[in-house]
DNA sequence: ACTCTGGCTCAAGACGCA
DNA sequence: TTGAGCCAGAGT
DNA sequence: TGCGTCC
């Protein structure tokens, strides 16, 4: 959903709303962490090799257990307090999107079905990737794992990018690190992207200031969001929409104004931007680190 | 010629031992 | 799933 | 750095 030249849109008309980070800035800091989203790269990549993945002893899978474990502890000896963020039911609005994604996987299935019939390893690697699905066992898993820890876990009402986003406005969290560019959207006042990857791999973090963004491309939020939906949903290109919402200031005035542009059926703007501004979230108490459960 | 878009492809986690 | 990079074609 | 292992 999110739009697809975000990051260039920002370096090349917000380039200082973002700045590298190192990871050592944010010692001490609590950092709230899309779980869900991590889970699903677990299930992708950990120890699978086209069928095969991380198995206990009665077959259960347990690749994200795995991932979510040594990730939990790299973050914890960087001194961060990470809260993980979980997903609730889906807004109505995605429903559609999800039907898509749901036949996709059905259509990857039985592709996987036919690269294994035929032994063929390259399809079997690549269409197996598509039939991953984070089931709620996942993630009642990963809970418990987390629960016995000692990490703080927060179970979002609806999506938990709106969720997290609500935590760090509130300043129950400092920052947001997802590789979600909705985040931003959803107004999380800092957000990090690449805090995970390894130095290894040479990529800084990333840190996104929402106020300086809005400052440097003359926009106030509500006009971010109108841009992002505009060209997320939408076929314009980011540097377009950017120069419509400067010209015309909201969605509405845009199609009262220009007619060129092909407007979908029953296009739900409004909709969506509701979904942005207003979400769904809850605003439970802080999120407390327990203590560690022996086991 | 230049810019933008869209379609294609790719990779994706973390450890430790050579 | 997600973003990024690369290439081709459309529009200016 | 590259590659096998993690279950």
């Amino acid at each position: 959903m999110g739009i697809k030249g975000l990051t260039k849109l920002l370096v090349d008309n917000a380039p200082t709303a973002m700045k590298e980070q190192k990871l050592e800035s944010y010692f001490g800091r609590r950092i709230a962490v899309d779980a869900s989203m991590s889970i699903y790269q677990f299930l992708v990549v950990v120890g699978r090799k086209g069928t095969q993945m991380l198995i206990n002893e009665a077959g259960e899978v347990t690749s994200h257990l795995q991932g979510m474990l040594y990730r939990t502890i790299r973050l914890l000896e960087a001194g961060i307090k990470p809260v993980y963020v979980f997903d609730g039911p889906p807004p109505d609005l995605k429903k559609q999107e999800l039907a898509k994604r749901f036949s996709k996987r059905a259509a990857g299935s039985e592709e996987l079905a036919v690269a294994i019939a035929s032994r063929n390893k390259e399809d079997i690697e690549k269409f197996s990737k598509r039939t991953v699905k984070v089931t709620q066992q996942h993630n009642e898993d990963c809970k418990r794992l987390l629960r016995l820890i000692g990490v703080p876990v927060v179970e979002a009402p609806s999506e938990a990018e709106a969720q997290f986003a609500a935590l760090c406005k509130a300043g129950k969290v400092y920052a947001v690190a997802s590789e979600d560019m909705d985040s931003l959207t959803f107004g999380a006042p800092i957000f990090l992207r690449h805090l995970m990857d390894p130095s290894s791999r040479k990529v800084p973090v990333m840190e996104f200031e929402i106020p300086k963004i809005l400052e440097e491309m003359n926009l106030d939020m509500d006009q971010f969001i109108d841009l992002c939906i505009l060209s997320g949903d939408y076929c314009i290109g980011g540097l377009t929409a950017l120069k419509l919402i400067h010209q015309h200031g909201s969605i509405e005035n845009i199609l009262e104004n220009i007619n060129k542009y092909q407007i979908p059926d029953n296009w739900p703007y409004s909709e969506a931007r509701l979904l942005f501004k207003e979400p769904i979230v809850s605003m439970e108490e802080k999120p407390e680190i327990n203590t560690p459960n022996e086991e």
